[in-house]
DNA sequence: ATACTTAGTTGTACAGTCCAACTTATTTAG
DNA sequence: CTAAATAAGTTGGACTGTACAACTAAGTAT
């Protein structure tokens, strides 16, 4: 471990410990020569796919120098300082190499950084968290959709259940009072569609005229021509209004309890 | 730059690219030996002094080598991946030492990583913000106290205005509908106090009645045996019920226009 | 034609805010 | 000692949006 001067730099003296210039082992020229941490991105993608809320998962390769061969983890890994502009760009990256997807939701998660969460070393994440319409996705050999519910905070590599749990956690919460799931809809849906998938995510069904009064009044979808046909009354088709941004809702719906 | 074979790990061979374990230079041995980010940890301290909002900035050090000399900047710095166990103790270490503050209300606000955002190269912060009461700050020399307002976008060192403009938009949210202001607020304080507080924060007068009782509905104050006295009607005074978490209300008061 | 099913609407009850006026408790001025 | 001033705190009606339940509408299946 180089930079033995670099605990020197964490006291309150004047200028030390303060913005990313001073307080670590930085010599006179300035090299930064300290111990940095791994630098990753993680992407949790969700879709609705067999009416049920899933997530694309991969399996970690095998081997003997590699940490948690063979498990499941979320789709991610180093950050490439010269070919990532930003972090943003890097999840873009890692969640259409995965998922075929290229302009989704995608939204800033979190990070988890700390000495043990990876063997390897001391190592920081950042992560994403993506929503996909159910017709988009392109996936590669190793990666797959898991449904949510089993046990995957003790299952999976690393932290890795951790940020999927919070992950849900996030997306139920924005569920409760935003526009969210619109993006895991498909081009054309119908209230009772999207309705729908609210209550899978949510897991608990939602009373259909506040619903539909809020999502309307919302003017985040807009009605196209056609209506859904099928074995009873046909239904209006809607489509997402383009460059809309998620929209927050003031109440929630009909409350748990 | 070492590691050329880097970039054969970002394609999508089965097991590339996937986790933290593969895709990046990592030869036989398991070396990691790629470049990495540097990593950092801001912090956004805000408190109410004098019936303002104000944010907790330091002044960067002078040196020819320093990035953004003299300018003002988010008290943080680099991780210390021998001193901090993980990202929030980090956190708390850089809020203790520029501020006196242990333990108030601390939040991981995003991560802000790119290329160009640090003259000295690829780098990625961590940002939390902080809210801390009046009568809690104890400042180290280089520390201080800033009414936000004024175009801090422009003057901050690295990207520092737009993490802090993102706080500031965070907390104004959050105060629209949860309790957080209360941790702005000494030990003890009347409900007009906390009024004021909310006004201040999100620039807009609030309905007294209404206020009052989401308030106290929502059960995060208890009154204390006392009344503050003053030139006229007394006020009950409250403080912050115990191991209380932020209550979230679902709906705003009077909503601008 | 009739039953069945899902889409979509309507109406009443209720909860919480908005707004304005009101009461209450204190200090200060005369 | 009373009256004015001021801020704390309460009350009640108008309004908004949800909860719940019953209703109508439009198609298919038999």
């Amino acid at each position: 471990m180089r930079g033995k001067d670099r605990t020197q730099g964490s006291g309150q003296g004047s200028g030390q410990g303060s913005g990313q210039g001073s307080g670590q082992g930085l010599g006179k020229s300035g090299h930064l020569d300290f111990p940095r941490p791994l630098t990753t991105v993680d992407v949790v993608i969700f879709a609705i796919l067999d009416d049920r809320l899933q997530v694309l998962l991969v399996q970690r390769p095998a081997g003997e120098d590699e940490p948690f061969p063979l498990s499941l983890a979320l789709p991610g890994g180093f950050v490439d300082v010269a070919k990532d502009r930003d972090l943003a760009a890097c999840a873009a990256r890692k969640l259409k190499e995965k998922s075929g997807v290229s302009s989704p939701y995608l939204e800033q998660l979190g990070s988890w950084g700390s000495a043990t969460r990876d063997p390897r070393g001391w190592s920081a994440t950042h992560a994403y968290f993506a929503l996909i319409p159910p017709d988009a996705s392109v996936l590669t050999s190793d990666a797959r959709w898991c449904p949510i519910g089993a046990g995957f905070k003790e299952k999976l590599a690393f932290d890795h259940g951790e940020i999927l749990a919070s992950a849900i956690q996030r997306l139920r919460n924005k569920v409760e009072y935003t526009s969210l799931p619109a993006y895991l809809m498909p081009a054309e849906f119908t209230l009772p569609d999207l309705q729908r998938v609210y209550e899978i995510v949510l897991d608990r069904p939602l009373e259909k005229s506040a619903f539909r009064t809020r999502i309307l009044s919302a003017d985040m979808i807009e009605p196209v021509a056609n209506m859904r046909r099928g074995p009873n009354r046909p239904a209006q088709l809607y489509r997402l209004r383009k460059g809309r941004d998620p929209v927050y809702f003031v109440r929630t719906f009909n409350p748990p309890e």
